[in-house]
DNA sequence: AACATACATTTGTATATACAATTATTGTAC
DNA sequence: GTACAATAATTGTATATACAAATGTATGTT
């Protein structure tokens, strides 16, 4: 994935351009794989990483603000991605009686049934989109990555 | 920004597992940033990279298919994003005389004016994003981007 | 020339997302 | 205990995006 080939220049970028532009590319890149390979489950990147932070919860409720908190993408409406998942019937809902405003979400069996499957395919991508690195490469890059 | 930190969890993660969140954490802060910086002038991402290929045309007109391929986000409708660059007299279209199933799109005076104004709130924006970043690291980490 | 096929763009429609306004509940000051 | 602010979630609405179908134009075959 050489940037200059892909955007068709020739002059030279600012480092910082190059790396922003770059970054975008990969991200792009990874965001298609990564929904690819949700589709046949049927459900999206958000959804998935909900029923993660879920099943992650051992078995103790969630309420909308922890997981928006936790989300890897922001979002703005979990409400109704929550709403979403309910009818699929991965989660349930119920309000939270010592605290009648906020609501408590669950994985159910069914959840984290088609969480494990999910699983591993995302495994598999996972693997796929770092085939060409080294360990040592992607612990560099980790490093570098929090410097963002 | 540290992955377990954001995540709270304190188990260890695959490597490639832990790379492909950390991405996502990275671009997702990255699209937010560029979001903002782009707000004040009323665009977004897409329309800014619109502006800046068709800048890159240098006089020569775009079509819908190229311009397509060379964004850096691919998106399914740029028909209806040039639409809106119309609405704000940043670009103009006309239908290619040679072969009339295409069209031919060409940025205005007033589009590159205002692309101009972007890009110096963009290049700053790409400065602060780097900006924890050596020379070195950064060359070094557009060389890993290379691997995905 | 008539037909099928390929191409470039546009349109329709369902779903997703951003942002603001609203509802319901709780906490706090007086 | 009433009034007001703070919190948590939901709803409304405008815009964005994904995907499929439709439109209009060009090209190749017989």
């Amino acid at each position: 994935m050489n940037v200059e080939e892909i955007l068709k220049t020739n002059k030279k970028m600012e480092l910082s351009k190059r790396t922003v532009i770059h970054l975008m590319l990969v991200s792009n890149k990874l965001n298609e794989s990564t929904s690819t390979t949700l589709k046949p489950f049927d459900v999206s990147v958000q959804q998935f990483n909900v029923l993660r932070i879920l099943r992650g919860q051992k078995g103790k409720p969630a309420n909308l603000k922890t997981l928006n908190e936790r989300m890897v993408t922001k979002m703005s409406n979990t409400t109704r991605l929550v709403d979403k998942l309910i009818l699929k019937g991965y989660v349930k809902r119920e309000t939270c009686e010592a605290n009648r405003r906020k609501i408590e979400i669950y994985i159910t069996t069914k959840g984290e049934k088609a969480l494990s499957s999910m699983d591993i395919a995302m495994n598999k991508n996972d693997e796929q989109i770092v085939q060409n690195f080294t360990e040592e490469e992607l612990e560099y890059l980790n490093v570098l990555f929090d410097k963002f």
